[in-house]
RNA sequence: GGGCGGUUAGCUCAGCUGGUUAGAGCGCCUGCCUUACAAGCAGGAGGUCCACGGUUCGAGUCCGUGACCGCCCACCA
């Protein structure tokens, strides 16, 4: 009764109690440690969780980084590092206000009818109901975070920093409003960043506009658009100084049909003599081009929509028109007073919004920037910069590397960030505008009068900040910044982000933008052990972490990417009651080689979930003997043990995989890792080892519990190898082999197997090869021959001395696996027998009266003729080539002689047998 | 308009700095309820590594060109 298992392996029954447990206990907890501590002296390993939206739910991709995550964490709290992964949600402002609209709406209400402050406060109220359902969802999948470091970005201390690092950037300098052209979205009716921006190819007209001259209205000078409706709003016409059709005109007015404004003609270099007529239309207030144009010039500006893009007073006629609407109207009249000279098919980018898709309007309006090129006023390097140093000087290694090259050449590219939105919901911008003196503060708390006039009349800027700026602090202020804390001192850097390449650019870079500017002198709070820092180092120790890792794309098994309108979306949470959590977990791991998007297909979870009943038979099965004899596992093995070929070849191939799991696990490589682990357990373990030491847990009691105590150390390690993987099952099992009283409260807290070189033996795994390809030739005789499976069948082989010795020192092994009665070593070669099977390293016959079907063996056997004569050619062409020999390394040479060598003995083997065949 | 990735077994994917016979899972075929597991065991079939050219003693691997698929970035009317 002492290691009791069901007989049915069933995840239901062991995840959710698990799930629970390890929250409960606080498992995952890290205590800051105090200085001098054991603790403190470890190495450290610190990941911040990619915030979760609080709206969000679980969808597959999550579950794909989750596991990524647990297993990288699992893994190195495991090796007995100082292990921290830090959760939180994200307050996510459009996204979360949108929610909350919808539902006021299905209430008959709305955000303006509530006012800011009750909305807000609804806000707050919906969140505490329905927001965090990821992270409930993480705990059922077993996401070992530090539950009791959870953080939201609106939290008062987060909230805080965000003001601090307002202040303090736009002190610097680094952060100004100004009236500039931004991305504007209509519906959403506030800015976004030129990020939240998707381009699309769109197949729309190009509209060629006669503007009549003043001076000669019968002459027109034709220009060109793609959006009509921006005429209203024109404030010139722009040729190119070095256009010759143009000259004269330059410095003329053309009047603006339909307003019937009159605007001049000017020189400027925008205007593209190739395009068109070579004439461009400008509208300073609707286009960012224009913009520029406008401001060499000195034109006026003329906003000509609403912040829904609807025509607005200086319209004109189509006042209240929606754009498109106007654009209509606009294209008719001006057909009918015969002024557009020509519509052509033109196919180019629109930009739409990233989160509802409607086309954004670019719209002049006064917004919030932070100069990302600029150097602080206090001196250092601009944001940007940093930035960019932290990659090229390798502060921050990226995997896979292509994507170094991304990020640099955006870092170059890059564009000052609007920060402000007009939204309700986030962190609203600490700045107060005066009704006396226009002028602005800027402070961390609400001022009581106007900074330059000290008037009273003072109100808040109504905007918001962009979800992103609070997001890129997190690295530090979810740590304590801007105090020197202790956490700071001990988990900063972060040691790894993963994440996907969605996010790249919103959310990494500005982490390293932010995270360098801010955790560098003069705002890095000063830290013990600060004062040694000099030089690269500054930067090297400012960085929000050392390493990234950007992960693929879960798609669908039709490789789609998943969407709830396509209806492909694959509920983690269902999949994981249908198939276990640690089947789903171990299929992404498996799948998760980089660069490469995964297709999930079901079938192939069930693959893993056999995997899993796997585990849970071969422990069943270790069990089972044990309570035989009344043994236990954790008694330690006996030195004699690794006498025996099997314990030496299992104990070295354990060693070996725990070292290879580690190399992969260090590289990213969870494909390798998991498909490594697999193959062991199942492949050498189950398929062999057991099967080679079950009749001696059949034995005398005493042999079966020697047996059983090495089989328990390798079945123990094997546990804790898989459990970063499949935490569940092993966790289950392990506690059992410690018949509930395991050494420590989880597996999760036990350590990973650690690898010793001297363990791995060449020697004991080539001398397996050779009995293992002994007994697969056996058995493939006996089914060749049709021998029924439980008759024991004699085999003569004919081989080496010393192979010999190694199978008469493992003759039961043979005979057990191969159902073979006895075996006959012959001194003369068996290669003239019909039916015998060879190798480079054995010749083998199965004694048995069936005839053989010489047909199909000679097709057989001339098949295989043919594949090795083919490779002899091959191989005899390389060494007899003087070039091959003289350049390539010995070894090679060396390596390809003995095949040759090899080659020719199985050919003429092959061919006695032929012969013999007749 | 720039840039990136992919094309290997029926399907999904590995294949590290070029080097001995290109691998895995699933699927497929054959035979087995062998007292841990039929979610299993044993055996097997299946590949001109997208095409062409080049470098090399040697190319799935490196270079070039092309085809097809996919992605990212971009203020040309």
């Amino acid at each position: 009764m002492a290691h009791e298992l069901p007989k049915t392996y069933d995840p239901s029954a062991i995840e959710p109690r698990w799930a629970e447990y390890w929250v409960k206990e606080k498992l995952f907890h890290v205590a800051t440690p105090p200085p001098g501590s054991a603790a403190a002296k470890s190495p450290v390993f610190t990941l911040l969780l990619p915030p979760p939206n609080v709206t969000g739910s679980l969808h597959m991709g999550h579950m794909f980084e989750h596991t990524e995550m647990d297993i990288v964490i699992r893994w190195h709290r495991m090796r007995g590092e100082l292990t921290l992964w830090l959760p939180g949600t994200d307050h996510a402002g459009i996204a979360t206000q949108l929610m909350v609209e919808r539902q006021l709406a299905s209430e008959g209400t709305s955000r303006q009818k509530l006012g800011r402050e009750a909305f807000i406060q609804r806000v707050w109220e919906w969140r505490e109901h329905y927001g965090g359902t990821i992270l409930r969802q993480m705990k059922r999948l077993g996401a070992s975070v530090d539950w009791d470091r959870e953080y939201f970005t609106m939290d008062d201390n987060l909230s805080q920093c965000v003001r601090e690092v307002f202040v303090r950037l736009y002190e610097e300098g680094l952060i100004y409003r100004g009236t500039y052209i931004v991305q504007w979205c209509p519906r959403c009716g506030t800015a976004i960043s030129d990020l939240e921006v998707k381009h699309e190819e769109y197949a729309g007209k190009l509209y060629q506009i006669r503007y009549p001259l003043k001076d000669d209205p019968e002459q027109f000078i034709t220009v060109a658009t793609t959006r009509p409706e921006t005429m209203l709003g024109d404030t010139a016409v722009a040729v190119n100084p070095k256009d010759a059709r143009y000259t004269k005109l330059v410095g003329k007015k053309v009047t603006l049909p339909l307003m019937e404004r009159e605007i001049p003609i000017i020189a400027d270099y925008f205007a593209d003599p190739q395009f068109g007529s070579g004439a461009v239309k400008v509208t300073p207030a609707h286009d960012p081009n224009d913009f520029e144009i406008g401001q060499r010039h000195n034109l006026p500006q003329i906003t000509v929509m609403d912040e829904h893009a609807r025509i607005n007073e200086n319209g004109g006629a189509y006042k209240g028109l929606d754009r498109y609407e106007a654009r209509e109207r606009i294209l008719k009249d001006l057909e009918q007073r015969g002024l557009l000279a020509g519509t052509k098919d033109h196919t180019y980018a629109i930009g739409k919004c990233d989160r509802c898709k409607t086309i954004v309007e670019p719209r002049l309006s006064k917004q919030w920037f932070v100069a990302v090129n600029k150097e602080p006023a206090n001196g250092g390097m601009s944001l940007a910069e940093a930035a960019t140093r932290a990659v090229t000087e390798d502060h921050i290694r990226i995997t896979p590397d292509n994507y170094r090259t991304i990020y640099l050449q955006w870092m170059e590219n890059i564009h000052d960030w609007c920060i402000s939105r007009q939204l309700w919901w986030g962190h609203r911008i600490p700045a107060w505008h005066c009704a006396d003196c226009h002028k602005t503060t800027v402070s961390r708390e609400t001022p009581p009068k106007c900074g330059p006039c000290g008037s009273g009349k003072i109100q808040q800027e109504t905007d918001v900040l962009d979800t992103w700026f609070s997001s890129a602090l997190l690295p530090f202020t979810t740590l304590g910044w801007p105090q020197p804390t202790r956490d700071l001192q001990v988990f900063y850097p972060t040691t790894l982000l993963i994440t996907g390449f969605d996010i790249l650019f919103f959310w990494m870079a500005r982490m390293i933008m932010m995270g360098c500017h801010f955790m560098m002198p003069p705002n890095r709070p000063h830290l013990p052990g600060d004062d040694r820092l000099s030089g690269p180092a500054i930067l090297r120790e400012s960085v929000p972490f050392r390493e990234v890792y950007i992960h693929a794309l879960v798609r669908d098994a039709d490789r789609q990417k998943m969407s709830k309108t396509k209806g492909n979306v694959i509920d983690p949470i269902a999949i994981t009651e249908k198939y276990g959590t640690d089947a789903v977990r171990f299929t992404l791991a498996s799948m998760a080689s980089p660069g490469t998007d995964i297709a999930f297909n079901e079938s192939r979870i069930d693959g893993y979930r056999a995997f899993a009943n796997k585990i849970w038979n071969a422990a069943r099965f270790v069990f089972m003997n044990l309570d035989r004899v009344g043994g236990s596992l954790t008694s330690g093995a006996p030195e004699g043990e690794l006498e025996r070929l099997e314990n030496r070849w299992i104990y070295s191939r354990f060693n070996r995989v725990a070292s290879e799991i580690n190399k992969s696990l260090g590289d990213y490589r969870f494909d390798e890792a998991a498909n490594m682990v697999y193959q062991f357990f199942w492949g050498d373990f189950c398929d062999w080892y057991l099967e080679i030491i079950k009749p001696r847990l059949l034995g005398p009691e005493a042999e079966a519990r020697a047996a059983l105590a090495f089989l328990g150390d390798v079945f123990e390690g094997a546990l804790r190898l898989l459990s970063p993987f499949m935490p569940f099952i092993t966790e289950e099992i392990w506690h059992a082999v410690y018949e509930g009283k395991p050494p420590k409260k989880s597996i999760a807290l036990a350590r990973f197997p650690e690898p010793d070189q001297k363990w791995i033996d060449g020697a004991a795994e080539e001398q397996m090869a050779t009995l293992q390809e002994l007994i697969v030739n056996i058995r493939y005789l006996r089914a060749d021959m049709k021998v029924e499976p439980k008759v024991k069948t004699p085999v003569r082989i004919h081989t080496s001395a010393d192979i010999q010795k190694l199978l008469e020192e493992n003759r039961g092994m043979v005979e057990r696996l191969a159902t073979v009665e006895s075996i006959e070593f012959v001194s003369t070669s068996l290669a003239h027998v019909a039916g015998a099977r060879a190798t480079a390293k054995f010749e083998v016959v199965v004694v048995f009266e069936r005839k053989v079907d010489a047909a199909a063996e000679g097709e057989r056997l001339r098949k295989e003729l043919k594949k090795l004569e083919g490779q002899l050619a091959n191989t005899q062409g390389q060494v007899g080539n003087q070039q091959f020999l003289s350049k390539a390394p010995a070894r090679v040479v060396e390596g390809l002689r003995m095949q040759e060598a090899e080659l020719k003995l199985l050919i003429e083997k092959i061919k006695k047998s032929l012969d013999n065949l007749g």
